[in-house]
DNA sequence: GTGAAAGCGCTAACAG
DNA sequence: CTGTTAGCGCTTTCAC
């Protein structure tokens, strides 16, 4: 691999004359330019970026820390972080955190000491004191941590609602919810949609909820347990469709048939949901719209554009699918 | 951030000294190696992991490059790599490919120019002359590529015979497959599989092979026409579970019964094919093991070790789930 | 306009 | 045993 001497070498010129065109900086003649940009080529030089990234401590990588990369959500927004990236000439490092601090602050670490340009964090334990002394650009994705740090999620209060006044809508009489887990924000924004709904009904009590940890299996059994002690209910919000998953396999082992005796709506939209049996009505956030625009949002910060705003909150919307529709109680 | 210098000075030594406590190497007094050591802690000392890299020529940095992220098989993989990268003291990045050469010379571009270490390579279409001139180190996964570049993949030939060995020992008259691309090399394997256990039956045709692509939707498309010439298929082994999904769907949609009317087999046992009704009867590949001993086999390539063997088939095993099962020609 | 030289933070001869 | 020094490949003052 030819360095900037041998290029500066075959030009006849000093390396800080290649450098020069190289970072089209500083004056430099148009003819010598030429000469240089021709034994480039010649050589097929291309800049060591390591040393470069030595000098100007820039590396042009970030860092992508998700809790659990084999939940669908997660993969389908790397995609999004991926390709905006790749548009900006940047390189990104994916991170499984398994939510846990111990690891995200082990990434950090290692990341830090490759330095990397920036964070994209979804994560409900960091705290700004992990993150002390980093002067690293940092945004946080779909889970908001501290109140400085620019954050990109979905407007998760209102789709809880959303969901619940369809449940409603199509003739629910009794509706349960199955959270995520409590340390997790959107978890908890979900729930107190859920509870805002419905905590004046008649049919309501606490047992309702359940916690299902955002995990497929801890769902399919929270909802088994749940059903049993509450046959008569005939609608479930569901904190995340990777747990509506569990949550229809619960009410398939019971023989619980949705929609017709059960009607169930989850949260996410990711493409899992469009393949189960029935389909997964749900609350939809624009993905690969937030992943991209936390990107671009972090690489603005790296380039030193002022953020304008701290909070961006996306839209969310209902889809019909399957597993909740008008049944017999249409009437109501 | 303190340097080597600064610790150097604290502890009243040459930087030498410091580098060689650090990469413990040379002669060292113990009691100067207690001051270093001190030293180094009450600044908090941390290597810069660049600067070394620019000069030993190694990052610990891997590159894993799949084709497509939202395959749920490839996180499962890449977990793995992840957990064994980590416990070795490696970061490693992940890189999507979308199976195009371009993305994968890229990638391969960007990252030698960072000084990975090494890659993990899931491909169909990159050649040896892609990889001309590069001494890192490669290893195939899941798909072999070059006969010199060591392999980890499973038994896809036995695995394809076993599926439809299923099927046929469950009473089934009539069994098609889903292939998946023609160019990726473990989808031939398996079709080959299946080839082999019915080209001389009675009711084999070619048009009995369809292509999925290893798509979900295309494999709806392709298997709700397949089912549509041939209503009395009762059998389809699908080269992957993703499609599978996508075959069960196509079923749904036309109203045929499963595993009543048609059994189906899939084929990787990912966890998605535990979750869909009915639960997806597969060929389980040890994804898991695989990816790990794709790392193991990696890591001892980049630290000189030297490799026996250059292909590693992992055996596959039938996973009865749900969505095949001795149906009502359970006598013949 | 262009080159010499210092330096980013570290490692590894080479002396002593 | 330890320090001096020359790089790794690049960028950027500072002279000329």
């Amino acid at each position: 691999m030819p360095t900037i001497k041998d290029v500066a070498k075959h030009a006849n010129v000093s390396v800080a004359t290649v450098s020069r065109v190289l970072n089209e900086n500083g004056y430099v003649n148009e003819d010598t330019r030429e000469k240089v940009l021709e034994s480039i080529n010649k050589l097929d030089y291309q800049p060591n970026e390591l040393a470069r990234t030595l000098y100007t401590r820039r590396s042009r990588m970030i860092g992508l820390i998700v809790p659990d990369i084999t939940n669908p959500f997660f993969p389908e927004l790397a995609r999004a972080v991926e390709d905006v990236t790749n548009a900006k000439n940047y390189t990104f490092i994916l991170c499984n955190s398994d939510d846990q601090v111990l690891k995200e602050k082990n990434y950090i670490d290692v990341l830090r000491k490759k330095y990397v340009d920036g964070f994209i964090i979804v994560t409900s334990t960091l705290t700004n004191d992990h993150l002390e002394g980093i002067n690293t650009p940092v945004v946080a994705l779909d889970r908001n941590f501290e109140p400085d740090i620019p954050c990109v999620s979905a407007d998760n209060y209102h789709g809880a609602k959303l969901a619940v006044e369809h449940l409603h809508n199509i003739g629910c009489k009794k509706i349960a919810h199955v959270a995520g887990p409590e340390f997790v924000m959107n978890a908890q924004h979900r729930l107190r949609g859920y509870l805002d709904m419905v905590a004046d009904k008649p049919f309501f009590s606490e047992d309702l909820v359940v916690n299902g940890d955002y995990h497929l299996q801890n769902a399919k059994e929270a909802t088994m347990n749940l059903l049993k002690a509450h046959p008569d209910i005939d609608g479930i919000f569901v904190g995340n469709d990777l747990m509506a998953v569990g949550v229809l396999k619960a009410a398939e082992t019971l023989a619980i048939k949705v929609p017709d005796q059960l009607s169930i709506v989850g949260f996410d939209g990711i493409t899992l949901g469009e393949t189960t049996s029935p389909a997964l009505t749900t609350i939809a956030q624009p993905i690969y719209d937030m992943g991209a625009k936390a990107t671009n949002l972090l690489m603005d910060m790296i380039e030193g554009k002022p953020v304008e705003e701290t909070e961006y909150t996306f839209p969310v919307q209902l889809v019909e699918r399957e597993s909740a529709k008008k049944g017999m109680m249409l009437s109501e």
